[in-house]
DNA sequence: TAGAATAAGTGAACAGCGTTTATTTTTTGT
DNA sequence: ACAAAAAATAAACGCTGTTCACTTATTCTA
């Protein structure tokens, strides 16, 4: 079960259990997203409206409105049902033996590669309005996926200073600093048209060169030097 | 003057060099954009309409489109400004003669400081719309605010390879790797809400400290490393 | 200075948007 | 079969960016 399950299913009334009933509206909101999903990944937010949504499964624009509260939520289920699908491709990444660092570099190029495979999910997914606040709501943050990444991404820090590779800082800057080189690159490349390309007057060079120069360049700012 | 002067004032017709008429038709377009600033600065794009343009300059929102193409054009001329502001602060700090990386570090911390300061241009600016595309269009992007601080930032950072302070590497790479190390740490503070401020469970710190603290690491990353 | 040409400004409309309300249709439970 | 409940809808509200025919004001020329 994903989280777009429980954080968006405004129940209307008492539902029972599991009755055919209830079946058959799963089935449908799970059509509304799959269309949403597919005009989402094609368009981005801009492209995606309720009533093409509506017209897509076969609904008056108002129908849309018994599923989900308002267009925010359901482009918050795309969302988190995205960044589900990335922190799980960045653990299954990290599943390997090999040296700490290589596994941090690692997870880097992954990350970014997939925010580019699905580059109007991932940008969808920093923009403010579908955020929660973690001040007002921290519970709220620390079980959203975004929380969860961060979480990951803390502990994988605090392992690799506890093996002596990474240098002693303290976890929550350290922690933001490092997201923050990883993002940084994911959604320039996605926002900035042809950031990826070499300029005329440049050499060429790989998207993958890049990132795996960016992976090294951050990983390198946060290793332990030793004296 | 400025970039937007020059990109945007879609003349109507041969205007006069300069003429009543056309410091009529500057005042009139200069006031539009003033009340954009203001709207914008405080709401955002969101929060900017023809409609309410229209209102607080006291025009009919159809004399808007006679002094700008569109809407885009208008956001355009307000971000093109703000990065040369941006472009202009830089380089006012690093005009001392203190050691590279430091001067390089200081950079970071300011264009990062600005980008807060001006939360929604800083944000609005990369977004996808009004970006000019440099294989279609390169001396557009080379001549555009942004286009320019790209190229400030190689400048820089090739002096830190000549002066032998930070590791020899394809400027390609180097200057967009760099950037997105401090671009991530801006736009993530920006588009995420309490993203600065520490969570519930993490000790606490000043916004000063994460802003050194990346300055440091991203620095850190490009360093030349003495054997 | 009168009259033509040009520019500035406007009201009304188009097509689209998210969302709500009252109403009708369909399904469920008795 | 009938009443209660849920699902679905048509129509509207207020908003958006933008365009077009039209009027008003200014400028230039004869």
């Amino acid at each position: 079960m994903t989280a777009a399950d429980d954080i968006d299913s405004h129940d209307t009334g008492p539902a029972p259990a599991d009755s055919p009933a209830e079946r058959r509206r799963r089935k449908i909101r799970d059509a509304i997203i799959e269309a949403a999903e597919r005009v989402f990944s094609n368009e981005g937010e801009a492209g995606l409206s309720i009533r093409r949504l509506a017209d897509e499964v076969d609904y008056s624009p108002a129908a849309i409105y018994k599923y989900f509260r308002n267009k925010d939520e359901l482009v918050i289920a795309l969302k988190d049902a995205f960044f589900e699908r990335l922190l799980a491709k960045i653990a299954g990444a990290d599943n390997c033996d090999r040296p700490f660092l290589d596994r941090l570099r690692n997870c880097v190029v992954v990350y970014v590669q997939t925010a580019l495979e699905h580059p109007n999910h991932y940008a969808a997914a920093f923009l403010t309005t579908s955020q929660s606040r973690p001040d007002e709501d921290y519970d709220g943050f620390r079980l959203s996926p975004s929380g969860q990444a961060y979480q990951w991404l803390r502990g994988m820090l605090e392992e690799g200073m506890r093996l002596g590779d990474l240098a002693p800082a303290p976890l929550a800057l350290t922690t933001r600093s490092f997201w923050a080189g990883i993002h940084g690159l994911a959604i320039l490349a996605i926002q900035m048209p042809n950031f990826l390309q070499p300029f005329p007057d440049e050499p060429t060079y790989k998207t993958a060169d890049l990132l795996d120069y960016h992976a090294d360049c951050i990983a390198n700012g946060f290793v332990r030097r030793e004296k």
